[in-house]
DNA sequence: CTGGTTAGGGTCGACACGACCAAATCTGTC
DNA sequence: GACAGATTTGGTCGTGTCGACCCTAACCAG
């Protein structure tokens, strides 16, 4: 608080009575598994700045109210879903000039959803979009503001919490095959994992899935009918669940 | 950005233009080893509220400047340290009433310094004060606002940092035993960690650490002269570097 | 010289992990 | 109905890591 040491051409007794004025916004990077790839939910803007561009989700933080709470009302405004299940704070961002209108300091928070069905009707079908985040990422889409960089802290995110907490059950239904949980960690890390060993990295951790006893329909290809499971422990109490490091399956002949 | 559906009580069409205003803060949290333990730089509150009070050293964000930016100022006025070394973001504070004064929104930032002789000496020595880590968490020392929350998180941060990137070279000095580096994780996760093990891991990433072939001076108790190393790849380029999990050293008799 | 202390190096067993193989069971086609 | 392809599930095995433990080298204090 006490300023001491003299900036460059600023007093240096910057007085913090009179504190600048910024805006607060949440954003809310929404992520999902569509058609085994990783996707992401994004709004076209109606007002300058960007007007008409894409961006994330978010808008102003009341005073009322927590970021968290900013973060939920968003996030059920944009989609529909009040879950408190999955929505971690993962960055600030506020670079001067990031928003040409005035001071707007942002907090980008992280959401995991199993399904989009509902998520589409839940907003302006017209102004929202599932884009692939391999898309977002690589440039194909432009965004708004910094909301490129924000996606890309986003990605880096959810990869290392997928590996410490069990948050991939996340992504998929109330119940689900061992294949569509790791179709999960294999769409995130861009990886192929043996299934046999995948198996027992999840075995591993007792609780963490529990199988349901029933048995899931076989694909179009056929196969051996896979076990339903249900999420057991939630990933939010525990601390290091699993760890699924590096295994690759090779080329598919 | 778009809102769409009605919250219990607020209006549905929440007007952004008329943005609610905030004053944005950057708190540091610094961290050192000292005696052996892990100690934080507090500052003694000298205006209303929790006037006289224990606090992390922060300030306003300026317009002009970054997040970023403004950790690093606020690190230099407090403690006279000036580096790019360690500063790391873990964390966005906003609850309503949070600051009785006014919406305050803080970002929180994470320090680590190597040395304390100079930083108690940057700051005015009456209102700084280097306290004990454990001291903050048991609650023994009270703080301002909800910065005990923001230290319990930087703590967690810093641990985790430490496993995964190769941080603890930011704890020591310029040169440094394989004693003295065991020491910053043994502080910080409370556990007593086997010497010859510890080498073992701190081996295996090559580049990490650089042998410089000098010697120490054995300690007032004796013992072999350690070699002395100084960092080597810093802890910012990699990702993942070595991991050193739960390997115990049984009681010393 | 002797005992205490610390650094550095070695060994060994347990266990985790990745690569690979085999059996079971389904779908679709011939 | 037989067969090929696909998929899940379970087993094996070699490699490497990790933790526990011991030993020696080198220093200090008496």
């Amino acid at each position: 608080m006490e300023t001491k040491s003299s900036d460059a051409g600023v007093p240096a007794d910057y007085d913090p009575a009179q504190f600048p004025a910024f805006a607060v916004t949440v954003d809310v990077v929404i992520l999902t598994m569509s058609d085994g790839e990783l996707h992401m939910l994004l709004v076209r803007r109606g007002e300058a700045p960007y007007k008409g561009m894409w961006a994330i989700p978010g808008g102003f933080k009341r005073p009322t109210e927590t970021l968290d709470e900013a973060a939920r009302r968003e996030l059920a405004e944009e989609t529909g879903v009040d879950v408190a299940s999955m929505l971690t704070q993962f960055g600030a961002y506020g670079d001067p000039g990031r928003d040409p209108r005035m001071n707007v300091v942002t907090v980008a928070y992280l959401a995991v959803l199993r399904d989009v069905g509902v998520i589409v009707a839940g907003t302006d079908a017209t102004d929202a979009l599932l884009a692939p985040v391999a898309g977002v990422l690589s440039g194909q889409v432009d965004l708004a503001f910094d909301h490129r960089q924000i996606v890309r802290d986003a990605i880096e995110r959810v990869r290392v919490e997928l590996e410490v907490s069990g948050i991939a059950t996340a992504f998929v239904g109330p119940t689900f095959t061992l294949a569509e949980l790791r179709a999960v960690y294999e769409a995130t890390w861009g990886v192929q994992l043996d299934a046999a060993n995948f198996r027992r990295s999840v075995a591993a951790d007792a609780g963490w899935v529990i199988p349901t006893g029933r048995l899931a329909q076989p694909g179009p290809a056929g196969g051996r009918p896979a076990e339903l499971y249900r999420a057991g422990r939630s990933w939010k109490h525990g601390g290091p669940i699993h760890r699924l490091t590096s295994q690759r399956r090779p080329e598919r002949k």
